[in-house]
DNA sequence: AGGCCTACTTACCTTCAGGTGGGTATCTGA
DNA sequence: TCAGATACCCACCTGAAGGTAAGTAGGCCT
């Protein structure tokens, strides 16, 4: 399972951030959750178009796990849960802001194309 | 291969660019350029202890391809080809750096092991 | 009565990143 | 004469990441 095998021995720093951001969501799920604060897992399975509710909620777990989202259960009828970051994940996302500045400039540059909503409602089916 | 199926619609900027760093090595190529400027094909497999020659070609090739790394090949007798990152290349090692001493900061915090030169040592055989 | 909502869990399957171990041509030093 | 260095290429294999589709329990809506 990809929860254990981690922490292992890191080359620097980077290698380090990077294990805990690796996961084809996780630098999503940080971004919407920066963006909206608090989310409900349906909330964010709708914000991220394409994920399966196995991988949000494995990643979601890992991340946890990590100390970057907390998770506040409502002891509700319809059950009720909800994400939002810790200390750390709101630092995390702040190092990968500059990050996030380069990929907007290189995207301008090659000129790739955004995941739209029609294109996500596109492979949402 | 993991040449091609790159490129692809991104989520955002940090999508974009964590599908350029993303590789088991590539964060440590470019911190290796980023230090020694350029570097031998061989110097940088000693560099980076662990590392299969198969993994840093397939590396140093999608890295060149992205515009990240220049390499240059002198025609003398024992083949020589060195490695240098491009301006985009110190761009993103510029925009990795916040990231990095992030990745410090919770080594620190977790008490990670940190990769020696004798658990390196260890790896390679 | 039946379907949908909530937040999951589980089993199974596919894909691919990465590793292993071989081979190439040419020259140098022991 | 032959190992070792240079910078690769190639075929094969494994393990893990991720996807698919089903099931769970209780309540609401129609």
């Amino acid at each position: 399972m990809a929860t254990s095998a981690r922490r292992g021995p890191y080359f620097c720093g980077i290698d380090t951030a990077m294990d805990v951001v690796a996961g084809k969501w996780k630098s999503l799920i940080l971004w919407e959750l920066h963006n909206y604060g608090t989310r409900r897992f349906a909330e964010l399975r709708r914000g991220l178009p394409g994920v399966s509710e196995k991988m949000l909620i494995q990643h979601l777990r890992e991340m946890e796990e990590d100390g970057l989202v907390h998770r506040e259960v409502y002891r509700e009828v319809p059950p009720k849960v909800e994400y939002s970051l810790t200390e750390h994940g709101v630092s995390l996302n702040a190092a990968l802001a500059p990050l996030g500045r380069w990929g907007t400039e290189r995207m301008r540059r090659i000129g790739a194309e955004k995941v739209s909503v029609n294109v996500a409602a596109t492979v949402r089916r």
